[in-house]
DNA sequence: CAACTTATGTGACTCAGGTCATTCAGGCCC
DNA sequence: GGGCCTGAATGACCTGAGTCACATAAGTTG
């Protein structure tokens, strides 16, 4: 367990990964499970050990818009922020693949941002990081058009993913765009004749200079 | 001086705000100043002391898109991020009001976060408003019409203002909200006659069920 | 008050993107 | 193979919102 947490989170000191295993709970969440719902009670911080998590916003009439994915090695932002007035979730968190996560009780983290110099900045780093990728899907939403936020996205699945091929329907990207099915086979279209990518069923191959391009 | 971070920063602890008092600058900005560019480097953390100041996002062209307000009492938590990594700005930052801020070499940053709690708990606060405020946005920018957002634009606006008299052009908030004139000038007067508002040359008055509304 | 400058009002036009309806194709099970 | 389900393609249509062009109004200055 040490090992593991040793591995993951190299950046935190040994000390601080000591009481991390002691005290923290190891979660495994499914593929598609929710771990936080809009409006639930926060109680724990939540560190990313294995596989991958999305996070995303909703709206009250149903529709959802992804915020970020958290990877191994990263914290949950959110959970850090709420807890400090330990409050309600303004976000929700599913597992995009089978994952592992640690739970950890908000009330330690107030005296490890003291104690621990490593805690207090990887918990800054966080935030950063969060805030930096939160301020880009401000930028794409208010600035782009669908297609390039399209573009844009499928560069980011393919990253979080690690591969070139991306397993998705239409209907799912539609849901991370806040867009429809309709318009996002169209457009997908489009790129396929521009030869970007070629589509399958359920599945995305982007072509290497696309993938690359930025 | 030093009564007047007091006043201002009652949350921080006092041999704080004689170091603050100490290192820190006062600068002075008027109304409509740019106090930091996009893509500027930032080697200084900003608190406000008086007036207000607006955060923005810029695309590369020209448009542009308020992110929030700062009053008196915050800190910019975009600069104390890319402190963290001496990086250069991502947004830019305007005085809509003459204004006092208080300049911090951000190399004291690392320091004040172990040696001063109240200094920690400063900075996270600041971040966890600042990343709901950015929440909101994109709430409004992904789920919202124009008018939805229009509405909730006005209502920040005099909030912000602390009075229900809005001093502003019709342009300037089609620029806050990355619009354009006309589309906005056509909202507000719908909304005049829906009896929610009345216009005036460069102001804007709401009426108190509609202010107080949200 | 005449000349200007800046803010606002309005109609006509365009277009991206959402919605609806329908058809088609791939995979799967009996 | 014949149903059956889910995902994808496609055309018709509608609407919000941006753009262009121009008309007015409200201040400002000499």
């Amino acid at each position: 367990m040490i090992e593991l947490l040793k591995q993951r989170f190299p950046m935190l000191e040994l000390s601080l990964l000591e009481e991390l295993a002691e005290v923290g709970k190891i979660r495994h969440v499914q593929a598609g499970d929710e771990l936080i719902q809009t409006g639930q009670y926060i109680r724990s911080t939540v560190l990313v050990i294995s596989g991958s998590i999305k996070v995303f916003r909703e709206s009250e009439d149903g529709g959802e818009f992804l915020v970020y994915y958290l990877r191994p090695g990263n914290a949950c932002a959110v959970s850090m922020i709420c807890a400090m007035k330990s409050d309600t979730s303004e976000v929700s968190a599913m597992a995009i693949e089978d994952s592992e996560v640690l739970l950890v009780p908000l009330e330690l983290m107030d005296s490890w941002m003291m104690r621990f110099s490593s805690w207090n900045r990887f918990v800054l780093g966080n935030y950063r990081e969060r805030f930096e990728e939160l301020l880009q899907v401000v930028d794409q939403i208010a600035f782009r058009s669908l297609d390039e936020r399209l573009e844009f996205h499928l560069r980011r699945l393919a990253k979080n993913g690690g591969s070139q091929t991306i397993q998705a329907s239409h209907q799912d990207i539609a849901n991370d765009l806040n867009s429809s099915r309709e318009v996002i086979s169209r457009l997908l279209k489009k790129m396929e004749q521009k030869g970007l990518l070629s589509l399958q069923r359920n599945q995305i191959i982007l072509k290497e200079h696309f993938a690359k391009h930025d």
